[in-house]
Formats: C-alpha cells, sequence, structure tokens
DNA sequence: TTTAGCGGGTCAAATTTGGCCCAGCGGGGC
DNA sequence: GCCCCGCTGGGCCAAATTTGACCCGCTAAA
C-alpha cells in the first residue's frame, strides 16, 4: 500500500486522531527550527493554545524524543532520527503533497516541495524554504561538484539552511548576472557561507561597487575573475531565487527612464540581472557585462521564491527556462494553480 | 517511505493516537464481521468497554461508515472501500505483519497470514481465519483453475467466507486422501459450498460411507471417479487445514492397535489422511485407496490451521512439503516461533 | 545585578468517561 | 400470523479526566 493511501484511509476512520499525530509532528519540526524554545514561543508560532503545546511535549518527551530543562525544549539524538519523516509527515498532511503533485504535472517540474504557511504572514516560512531548498541542494551533491549560487533573501536562508558538511570536492560560485554592485556583493557573501557550511571551496569574485563599465571590462580580463566566469558556466548546479519586476527595480535604484520602461513592457520578474513578463521573454537585461543566466543546458536548476505575490513571476520564471526543482511555500502555491 | 516505516514513525510520534486509530480499524472489521449489531455484543467480542465502542461508532458514523438503527450497527457502501485496508492495518497495528514476515523467513513460505486472537479461545478468530484463506484462494484464481479443497472445520470456514463470484470456469474437487467414511463426505460438501460461491463447478464424489477395500476399488475405475481423480492430480490450487494427529485418530475412530501405533511412532498432525511425525515423515497412511497428497509439484499449497495446540503439526506439516501459504492465528504463530 | 523567558504547579471550567436504564423494534418460536 | 423476548440505540448523570488561564520560582544571558 503506498503511503498516500494508508494516510488517507486513517484519515477516513480517524480524523480526529491522524490530525493530533499531525501536531506532534509539527510541535516536533517546530522544536527543530527553534530550539531551544519555551512552550508559549512555540505556541505562538504554531499559532496553537499553549496547553496542547504543553500536552504534546509531555507526550514527546515520554517518547524520550526531546528534553525539557530551563533553557527551554530540546530534541534529543533518536527525535533527529524521526525528524526527516515527521517534516514528510506534516507536509502530507497538510495537503502539501497533493499541491506539489499538481504543481509538477502543472509546470513540468520533476521535483517540487511545497512548504507550509506563507512567507509574507510568517518570516519563519521563508527559512523553512531555505532550509527545504539546502535539502534539495544537498541531495544533488557529490564528490566534486560545482554550484552556483545567486543572491536575495531566499538563498541567504538557502545558505544558513544548509547543514554542515564536509565536501572539499565541491566549489561554490556566486551566480551572478553581472558585476559591481552591492546585490552581487551579497551573492558573494552567500556563496562564502554556502561553501563554508558545506566543508567546500568558494571562488567568489570581489569587486568594488559601482565601477563604470570600462573599469569592469578590465577586471574581466584578470585570470582570477575569468577562472570564476569560467565555473559558472560549467556549474553542476545553479540554485537562485525570483524577485518581483517591481521590487527589484526600486531596490536596484534603476534611474526612472528604465523602471518606466520596464513597467511599460509587462516585466514581472527578474533573475540574474534579467527582468523578464509573463511568458518568461527578457524584456531588459541589467548587465551589460556578464555572463548572463550563468548556467547551461545540463546543470540542474533550482528556483526557490515564497509569498503569493511572486506567483506570477515564478510561473514566468519557469517558463522561461527549464527547471530541475521548485521550493516555494503554500500560498505561493496556491496561487500558481489559480493562475494557470 | 515504506508503510512499515510510516506507522513506526507515527507510534513513536503518538502512540496513544496510533492505537485509537487501530481500534477504529478493529471495530469496522468487527462491525463487518457481525452485524448488524449492537455495541454491547461488539464490546464483548473486542474485549473493549461499551463506551469506547459507543465513542468510535459515533466517529465512524461521523464519516458515513455505518449507519446505527434499531437493527444494530451497519456498514455502509462506503465501508466496504476502506474495509480491506482496514483489515491490513489492524494486523499492522498489532504487530502481526512483524509476525508474518518472520514466520515467512523461518519457515520459508512466500505468503503468510496472521489473524488476531486465539482461535482456542475465541471461534470467531476460526471463522477469520476462514476468511483470510478464502481471500487468498480467490486471489490466486482467474481464469481456467481447479481448485481442490481438503476437509476439516478449518476449511469449512474456508467455503463459508468466500465472497460470491461468478467464475464459471474454476472447478473445484474436494482434496481428499481416499473415499468412503465421514470426513470425505465432509470434503464434498465443503467443495461443493465453495463452487457454489465461486459460481464454478464442482466435481464431487458421492461414495457411500464405510465400503469395503474391493467395492472402493471397483469404485475408482468408473470413469466419472477417473476423471474426478485426474482433476485433482492436476489442481492448480490446493487448499487444507492441518489436524492434530491424536485429535484426528479418535475423531476418525481407528482401531485401538492403529492408534496406538500412531502415538508410538510419535504422529503429530495429519493432512489428507495422512499422520506424520514432528520431522514430516509419514508415520502412517490411513488410505490404501486413493490419490494420496493429491496435488502436483506445480500447484500452489495454501495451509490454514488456528490455535497454539496445532503448532507442531503445522511445522511438521510445511517441513513435510513446500507450501506456498500459510493462514493462521496469532497464538499458532507465536508458538510456531518459540519452538523453532 | 537585572531581566526576559523557561518549566512546572494550581485550580476552576469544560469535556469525556463509565455504568446504567429505557422504550422500541425485529426475528424466532409457536 | 402473532406474540414475546432479547437486543437495539439513545438518554442520563455522577465521576474522572482534560483543558484553559494563570502564577511562581528558577536560570541563563545581558
Amino acid at each position: 500500500m503506498h503511503d498516500g493511501q494508508l494516510l488517507a484511509l486513517m484519515k477516513c476512520l480517524a480524523p480526529e486522531q491522524v490530525e493530533q499525530i499531525g501536531r506532534h509532528a509539527q510541535v516536533l519540526t517546530g522544536i527543530d527550527n527553534m530550539q531551544p524554545v519555551g512552550r508559549r514561543a512555540l505556541a505562538g508560532r504554531l499559532r496553537l493554545p499553549e496547553r496542547e503545546v504543553r500536552t504534546i511535549a509531555a507526550n514527546l518527551k515520554d517518547q524520550g524524543l526531546l528534553t525539557l530543562d530551563a533553557a527551554g525544549m530540546q530534541l534529543t539524538p533518536k527525535a533527529d532520527q524521526v525528524l526527516p519523516g515527521a517534516r514528510d509527515l506534516t507536509r502530507s498532511l497538510f495537503g502539501l503533497h497533493d499541491l506539489e503533485d499538481r504543481l509538477s504535472k502543472a509546470l513540468n517540474i520533476p521535483y517540487v516541495l511545497v512548504v507550509a504557511g506563507d512567507a509574507e504572514k510568517d518570516v519563519q516560512v521563508l527559512r523553512e524554504v531555505g532550509r527545504a531548498c539546502a535539502h534539495r541542494l544537498r541531495s544533488l551533491l557529490s564528490g566534486q561538484k560545482t554550484v552556483a549560487i545567486a543572491g536575495g533573501s531566499t538563498m541567504m536562508e538557502t545558505a544558513r539552511g544548509m547543514q554542515f558538511a564536509s565536501l572539499p570536492e565541491v566549489t561554490v560560485v556566486p551566480a551572478r548576472g553581472g558585476m559591481g554592485n552591492s546585490i552581487e556583493t551579497q551573492a558573494n557573501t552567500i556563496a562564502s557561507e554556502l561553501a563554508r557550511r558545506l566543508g567546500g571551496r568558494c571562488k567568489a569574485i570581489h569587486v568594488p561597487d559601482s565601477l563604470d563599465a570600462s573599469a569592469l571590462g578590465e577586471m574581466l580580463r584578470l585570470p582570477e575573475v575569468k577562472e570564476a566566469m569560467e565555473l559558472l558556466e560549467k556549474a553542476d548546479v545553479v540554485v537562485h531565487g525570483i524577485a518581483l519586476a517591481d521590487d527589484m527595480a526600486l531596490r536596484r535604484s534603476l534611474p526612472p527612464s528604465i523602471v518606466q520602461r520596464i513597467r511599460e513592457n509587462g516585466a514581472v520578474g527578474e533573475t540574474f540581472g534579467d527582468f523578464f513578463d509573463r511568458s518568461g521573454h527578457t524584456v531588459y537585461r541589467m548587465n551589460t557585462v556578464g555572463t548572463g543566466l550563468g548556467h547551461n543546458e545540463k546543470s540542474h536548476l533550482i528556483a526557490a521564491a515564497a509569498g503569493a505575490r511572486k506567483a506570477p513571476a515564478i510561473i514566468a520564471a519557469l517558463r522561461r527556462e527549464r527547471h530541475d526543482s521548485l521550493i516555494t511555500d503554500e500560498s505561493a502555491a496556491q496561487e500558481i494553480l489559480s493562475l494557470l
């Protein structure tokens, strides 16, 4: 019997109890996310009554899954073994697996993961998306691989959500659409953080912000810069977020004329410095200097983006280029499905 | 993720709730076994407090799985869809799947099914074994098959437990070790009942009891009898119970000298009129006239026997001949494992 | 030393449980 | 065909348990 069938069966027999089990799993994962944590903080985040958290925590303690001390609740090593299963279970019970399947079919993406909640209402959700993205990335990494990771808050959470490992053969490169502004500097930071956690190398390119075009052209001819660019082009895995065109136009402080042009052309999203419209066509390319998308055809493309507002941008980004994996949140997932 | 893993995970997270779900499944299957049935009768059989049955019944009613009226509780068509799953779930949660796996390995039998309970303490268990045996038999039947079924109370329950079907191409033959006594007459009855339920043909051989040897020899030369014997020999599936040697020696009212001989030779069990010892070697063959075991090498052999007392006989019978399936009850299963 | 956050205790309110009875109905015996 | 008995679901209420909403003493970090 398949998993989903078993869960459906049990839901049919005793929905109350299944939900209760789900809440247990939720509490367990919640503790893992914030440990050490107290009942009240946790109850607030999970939107559960304090008393229920207390009862569940007592149960889990009986099972030897957590310890209660003055610092708060913390998971035991035993809990770490059940944790992946518990995460999966919560996703199943929240109906997220169903969302994932539908998205996977509708968007033609092999791997889709949906995190419960709404990133716009709960910052914790973005962390969860980052963690899930990190997990997916980790599962694609083995031996001598090159990872390119872009910038943005989602990618920051991805780097921070990566578990520590020892993969000295792995090289991390900032997947930058161009060079010479603060956004790309941030990509450097993220890449080095990711490399640190993976125990691998990082080929970050440190360039002062706001150089003029000719100075950038000079830099591109430097051997180490060229090396990094080549690495970027043959990256095995490329991970990136998806930005809203409007937000990004403002944040990158583009000249008003450009902003207007972007808007008039119906841009909805931005990746790697490229603004694109609903159908995924490039409307404006921010970086005249750089490698463009920065990946080849054989590489795994992982996109991570959360929040219902980003739904149109996500759809467009996925139309633009065939992706291997999508990590998003519940609200975005539902919005995407309603837009299609 | 595999089923057992999911259940183990949930047990680890919230054992109480999992048990509760198990009880729900138990009540559902219990109702199916005895419907229409009242709370108290059911509570008595399942050894649960009446109130709990009441609560669970209310839950199941909320799920639209059963109706409550003056006649008692009855399942709805919707419940029939979940019923097989519920049966399997109860077996999983009672740890019977574990028993099955261990028996399967220890005895080298591909299909093992263990029914909860003890047939010696609860007659209902034998019915359940019969039902399970019928289910297994049914799963092996398709198109033009010949089934041989032996006698005994377990086989009677197997025939009675078979769901009605329409398999006109199926032929049922009584799997008899010999001819000419009441036991074989019973095999006829069972075979015809089974054939009736399967919607197939029955090739029963009606011979008066207690003919002498020469008269039997004559009968064996009759064309219709020969035909039945040939069918028996090429049966695709053979289903049989396993009797205790002592019981059977008494019940068949053998002469005291034979009974003593059987005992002295350490007979533990009997099938098809053959008495055998612990190692499965034939100690005494009751029927000098007949087809012996009555099956060929290619046929599926299904054995069904319940009750801890039968454990040694079951072990010996399985040593005696390679079986395809074993259906037994919990007490016998545990006794078998403790004896090995 | 202060302070914020922790687990645990407490206790009334709400809910569930346990055990019993009741009126009604349906099937088996006559 | 009819009646009667046994079993049915549902009602009921006290007992037990769980829930909810606090407070308290402690500890670890600031």
